[in-house]
DNA sequence: TATTATACCTAACGCTTGTTAGTTTATCAA
DNA sequence: TTGATAAACTAACAAGCGTTAGGTATAATA
């Protein structure tokens, strides 16, 4: 790991855990193992530091969200998409997104820091609705449509559906805490559950 | 208006906008029209103010929400119970909270102060879990029992129907942009109609 | 081997921070 | 009218801030 690197992870656990005017450069700079004055050799400003690490997460988030959706043999399908063909198979793809999204370091930190500044900074405002609302809305928006062009769920508003179906796992992960993750767990399922009832023609 | 409420008043708005570590004493002061110094004639520090200002806006929002929910004559049953009953009152009721928690400039603010210091400040993350996740649940999904009770709504399970309801509320409160306001608020109609056309016994 | 580049360092700059001490001004009861 | 109380003020403190200039040691290049 480059020096680099490791200011930028550091940074971002450091401004997720206490919000980016929490945390000074001489405190990032012990976190990291050197002294304040050598990050600017990597870096022009501490804001800089901010903009160039939400650029760097926003790659690596949205490379890791494209494998979260592999692409099933050689058709266009998704994993996604045949999972919603059964309720089980639903439960579990809803169950382990969640969990990724509420467990995973990097994940976790990223959405935490986007929180804390998302009224302060226009860019990290942006880029948390876009991540977190409008992009997950979207796919299952186009999702729902094709499923509801084959036939195979109610003709309801895609829309509509996305939201029902998305914002109470948005809601679950703000209010995630591992202490009550197995409660947690079955209200997913439960969720997926009743939905998957409304919708799924059978 | 006191001074000290003056100050409560534009800290809370200020907190709201910079966030507590991105406000001084002086520039607060300022806002308030007197001087640093004199803030400590009323708190003992910027911790204790801060601490204040939760204790307030907790007093103050309950005063709220309480009103909101106005007993109607002299049985126990409340003006959202009666909306549940038919899909118009319900899609009018849930419009009009919604407005409020986007527009009303107390709630608006004291909103993105509490989503803002969640993660950094343990009173303001149980806070903001109580006041905007756990409260709503719990009194819907109280409601939507006696409704089952009743016989008005399908017998499923109403934490899950509560969840269901709520969820997509607030993830559109996140989200909430006053330009694509109507298109919310269209949102928000469809969503009551489908989850009332699911559970409405009828 | 001499030179250059890299990656770190120390020391300091000007400024802002939260906070305190001591002082002035206005208000009101005795 | 005097004296007390309250509410504001000025001035300053020690500490911390982001940032810069300039130095040193190590490793690669000529």
């Amino acid at each position: 790991m480059t020096t680099k690197d490791l200011i930028l992870q550091t940074a971002l656990r450091l401004f997720a855990e206490r919000g980016y005017n929490g945390v000074s450069m001489r405190e990032l700079a012990k976190e990291v193992g050197i002294k304040a004055a050598s990050i600017y050799n990597y870096f022009s400003s501490k804001e800089e530091l901010f903009n160039h690490l939400l650029a760097e997460m926003q790659n690596r988030y949205e490379q890791i969200v494209k494998k979260l959706n592999i692409p099933m043999g050689k058709s266009k399908e998704t994993a996604l998409q045949y999972a919603a063909l059964s309720e089980e198979g639903l439960q579990e793809l809803a169950v382990s997104l969640f969990l990724y999204f509420a467990k995973d370091e990097f994940a976790v930190s990223f959405r935490k820091m986007l929180i804390g500044e998302k009224y302060r900074n226009l860019a990290a405002g942006d880029l948390f609705k876009d991540m977190f609302i409008k992009e997950p809305l979207k796919y299952q928006t186009e999702l729902f449509q094709k499923l509801i062009e084959q036939g195979k769920l109610l003709d309801a508003d895609p829309k509509i559906m996305a939201l029902q179906f998305y914002a109470p796992l948005f809601l679950l992960l703000e209010s995630y805490d591992e202490t009550q993750e197995e409660e947690i767990i079955q209200s997913i399922k439960k969720h997926v559950s009743q939905f998957s009832r409304m919708y799924v023609r059978r």
